[in-house]
DNA sequence: CCCGATACCTCA
DNA sequence: GTTGTGAGGTATCGGG
């Protein structure tokens, strides 16, 4: 046999059953962690295989045991009942429908602001009636008889070890400064009021909005009570969204918007979230590999992926430790140059900044113009100066924007299309794609078919893009364990993972081999996917204390 | 009183 | 001049 031994694992009547070469032993539960440990600590150590990574590895990391590999089946489950280089047949059991279900739990206590009784985490958990022996065979018969074979396993691979990412970052958590999180507050909204109070500053804020307005009860918050109070003064905005408000020439206009910033502050990341989420300096929501149907990651609780950037200061790293934050420039159109085989688009890439590549080629004017085009392009922009700016990007890259064009067309008549890897893309229900595309259609169809046809385009970027990634962070992973000794926390760990950006938390002594590192591993990945095509994906990397001193996007 | 739809803002 | 992807999250508001 190639490769590592796989042992699958299996919960059974209070305990777990491990199969390894055929044959099966029970161990009590509170005997696996040390069984892992030993097995992982012979050679290369085994392929776990097991349900699903959230019912498993968070209590390994807990006990202090950290997995090289595993296969998760839930996560390689989801990929390939949606394959469209998959036979569905051989994907057909018993329990499939089962497997369809089948939910992550979640790595931490449960919900805010209390442990979650036991009784919640076996109702979130029908797996013990799943045959995982069996599925792992359907899975492997489907992958060995698709003509994608190489690539799905890549990406089985790249899911099963972003499952491992994600339970070791919710473990090890983001460091999270409690001190400097109030103290960002209190610059912003005045000190933290007394239960049932606003802060401060709001209130003084609204009073100048609603005396501006001449309406003393105003509720901000309201857009129709707003709406209506701006009407009194003869202003007329189409809706009360942030950037038409801010067209209006009115001295309430300043103290409004002004309050909608703090508030939603306030509401979404102020004194409450900070006693909610964060715990003894670390942040820890669940992490989702493959949780967004284009195959990125998602995340619960607090809203990980939307840290503001005021408050990235207090995401500081540990005395004698430093925070290593990296992102990939463009990561999405060097994906698109690869998947399309666009050699002249990989070209305009390689200078390092591709929108100057592009404007180089002279496809377009400016920069900005370039920016337009391409992200035009792959959003499905038709009209404006995005949509003129596409038709010139057509004339100079016609693979790359053919790609795109073809992956809307196929979405427009109502087919899946597939990422590089072979995800495939969710199939449309709606009334629509019960007629012919040249049939003559209500308004409300027709929107709805160029509307799929927006996501399918995309939906191959995306996709392919956050396949990249998860190799990205499968890979760098492996570079981090050995950079360091002890536990997964003890040693360079990746903390935070957004969409084309890491933050790696390491002793400082190790920063700058995992700034190496991190390069290291884009260009495996790059290599892994693409193999020897032209197309590099340039990271701009910092080392410092705080996220904010990487300086943002 | 809960629930879903809507509006808006945050992020990539 | 025309805004085109994917999320999580909080608030309001109307219906059951």
């Amino acid at each position: 046999m190639t490769g590592p031994q796989q042992v699958l694992l299996q919960r059974r009547g209070g305990g777990v059953v491990v199969r390894a070469d055929g044959r099966d032993v029970q161990v009590p539960e509170e005997e696996l962690a040390d069984l892992v440990r030993r097995l992982e600590a012979e050679g290369a150590g085994p392929r776990w295989v097991w349900d699903d990574t959230t019912r498993w590895y968070p209590a390994l990391l807990a006990a202090g045991v950290r997995v090289r590999r595993c296969t998760d089946l839930r996560l390689v489950h989801r990929v390939l009942r949606r394959s469209t280089a998959v036979d569905r047949e051989l994907l057909a059991g018993p329990d499939t429908a089962a497997w369809d279900e089948l939910a992550p739990v979640s790595a931490s206590s449960g919900a805010p602001g209390g442990a979650a009784p036991e009784g919640l985490f076996e109702m979130a958990a029908p797996a013990g009636s799943l045959d995982a022996a069996a599925e792992l065979a359907r899975q492997e018969a489907a992958v060995a008889a698709s003509p994608l074979r190489g690539r799905l396993q890549l990406l089985a691979a790249a899911e099963s070890a972003a499952g491992l990412v994600a339970a070791e970052m919710t473990h090890a958590g983001l460091p999270w400064r409690a001190d400097v999180h109030d103290r960002l507050l209190v610059d912003e909204l005045g000190p933290q009021p007394p239960a049932g109070e606003q802060p401060r500053v709001l209130v003084h804020l609204l009073d100048q909005a609603r005396s501006a307005l001449d309406a003393p009860t105003l509720n901000p918050d309201s857009p129709a009570d707003l709406l209506r109070a701006l009407r009194r003064v003869r202003l007329e905005p189409p809706d009360t969204r942030s950037g038409t408000l801010q067209q209006l020439d009115h001295p309430a206009v300043v103290p409004l918007l002004e309050h909608r910033r703090l508030s939603r502050l306030h509401a979404a990341n102020g004194w409450r979230w900070l006693r909610e989420w964060v715990r003894d300096g670390r942040y820890r929501p669940d992490h989702l590999p493959g949780g967004v149907v284009s195959g990125r990651w998602a995340a619960q609780g607090g809203g990980a992926l939307s840290v503001p950037a005021v408050l990235r200061p207090a995401v500081v790293a540990d005395d004698g430790w430093r925070l290593v934050v990296a992102d990939v420039a463009q990561l999405e159109p060097r994906v698109l140059a690869a998947v399309s085989a666009d050699a002249d688009l990989a070209r305009a890439a390689a200078g390092g900044d591709l929108y100057q590549g592009v404007v180089d080629s002279g496809a377009v004017a400016t920069r900005a113009d370039a920016k337009l085009a391409v992200l035009g392009a792959m959003y499905g922009a038709t009209a404006g100066s995005g949509g003129r700016m596409v038709d010139h990007l057509a004339r100079r890259y016609p693979r790359a924007v053919e790609h795109l064009e073809l992956a809307a067309a196929a979405g427009e008549r109502g087919e899946a299309v597939s990422t590089w890897l072979g995800r495939g893309s969710p199939v449309p229900t709606g009334s629509w794609t019960q007629q012919a595309p040249d049939q003559p259609a209500s308004d409300a169809d027709l929107r709805e078919r160029r509307s799929w046809g927006r996501f399918t385009r995309n939906f191959v970027v995306q996709g392919s893009a956050a396949e990249w990634a998860s190799s990205w962070v499968a890979l760098l992973r492996e570079e981090l364990w050995r950079l360091g000794s002890g536990r997964v926390a003890e040693r360079p760990h990746l903390v935070l993972f957004l969409h084309d950006e890491v933050l790696v938390h390491t002793p400082a002594a190790l920063a700058d081999d995992v700034a190496l590192a991190v390069r290291g591993a884009a260009e495996r990945a790059g290599r892994l996917l693409y193999g020897d095509f032209p197309i590099t994906f340039p990271l701009d990397v910092h080392v410092g204390r705080a996220w904010s001193d990487a300086g943002g996007h």
